[in-house]
DNA sequence: TATTATTGGAGAGTATCACTATCCAATCAT
DNA sequence: ATGATTGGATAGTGATACTCTCCAATAATA
């Protein structure tokens, strides 16, 4: 399969390709000349996998670049690896300052009261402060009750997928940094959809 | 107040809350003469509601003044204000063709299993479409059961969202557009700790 | 074999976005 | 009186995600 074809086969433009292959999300082809190279069906569920990531996922190219460099080259400790995944992943967050003795203040607060085991480092505890600090300047802060709510809902809901967690580490990555981004989508519009349907079913006196 | 008050109060430069203004996500202030206006606290939380929805939520300035706008005159139909909200949050879709028969197979097959009541024209039903289709096109689709799973426990949380909804209909819709909009980045880094607390105490024979 | 088409690769061009900077005459503060 | 600030308009910036153009080398076809 030459790059023309592998274009048709991913319903992109060959410019479009060309650009993955320039950006490193797509691996080359095999090289069987100067200006020839061939390509297979792994490249075409490659650039579909990038299209999912850039797309629903909403990830950057460079996002995208991360987690598959990720998804390619786990390295030995799946923890760490998630961590990374989980940085790269937006929101983006900046760093807190070295000095601040706690950094974290409102996303300390609902973890201690979910009673739940976490690493300050882990990107996620950034991205929790900065989404719950959005909640209160928008005049919108969550109280304590829903916090826990939502934390016990979620905890179960990831509970079910470690649950299917597979056994071999490099799919355990693939499983873990694909799984976390890609339903992500699927669980907000679920979300929209059962607000929807209690709205619906309470407006017909359900 | 004027407005290099305001910006210092909302800590921005000037010349982005006169973007803000220039936009129309500011409300204009009072002018007092030609080349003078007067700006209060209500323009102050403003900014601090347009800089979270921006920031944390991921909303571009565009999306940002669809949601205020409908907040800030939301129409008598609570139901179809929020169906527009939900169109101007990310993911973006494009609408279905009308003579498509079918045209969300995946979300309708998902949204049946699960008994939920539906308006096909609402945007989360091409949301979850787009979502599902991605974790297939990246080689990791959803099980019915782990839809049924999610599904299940997203009903939980919509149904404790439901029942704090204020009564008056202006308040309803600020609850509802701006909670649905702000708590979504609350409930992804919620699961990402949650994965990780999980993941921990497995690790530790919890 | 001649000729046309396609290729990989490099470079530049384009459209959008979210600011950011510069100007201006009018007005305000001192 | 004089310098600073204002609202408003216009233009510039840097990042992003493509998209286009060129090129000599090679492939495919006549």
């Amino acid at each position: 399969m030459r790059i023309s074809a592998l274009a048709a086969a991913a319903d992109l433009p060959v410019a479009t390709v060309k650009y993955y292959l320039r950006e490193g999300l797509l691996h080359p082809g095999v090289a069987t000349s100067a200006t020839q190279a061939t390509y297979d069906d792994s490249h075409v569920r490659r650039i579909r996998l990038i299209r999912a990531l850039t797309g629903p996922v909403g990830l950057s190219v460079q996002q995208a670049r991360t987690i598959l460099g990720l998804v390619d080259d786990p390295g030995d400790d799946l923890y760490a690896t998630l961590g990374r995944a989980v940085s790269a992943l937006p929101p983006p967050v900046d760093e807190a300052s070295v000095d601040d003795p706690d950094p974290y203040p409102r996303a300390r607060a609902a973890l201690e009261a979910l009673g739940q085991v976490y690493d300050p480092h882990y990107a996620a505890v950034a991205q929790l402060e900065a989404a719950l600090a959005a909640t209160e300047d928008a005049g919108m802060p969550i109280s304590d009750a829903r916090l826990r709510a939502y934390g016990h809902q979620l905890h179960e809901l990831a509970e079910y997928d470690l649950e299917r967690m597979p056994q071999e580490p490099h799919s355990a990555v693939e499983y873990t940094v694909l799984g976390t981004a890609l339903y992500e989508p699927v669980i907000l519009a679920l979300r929209r959809l059962a607000h929807q349907d209690v709205a619906a079913r309470r407006a017909l006196g359900g």
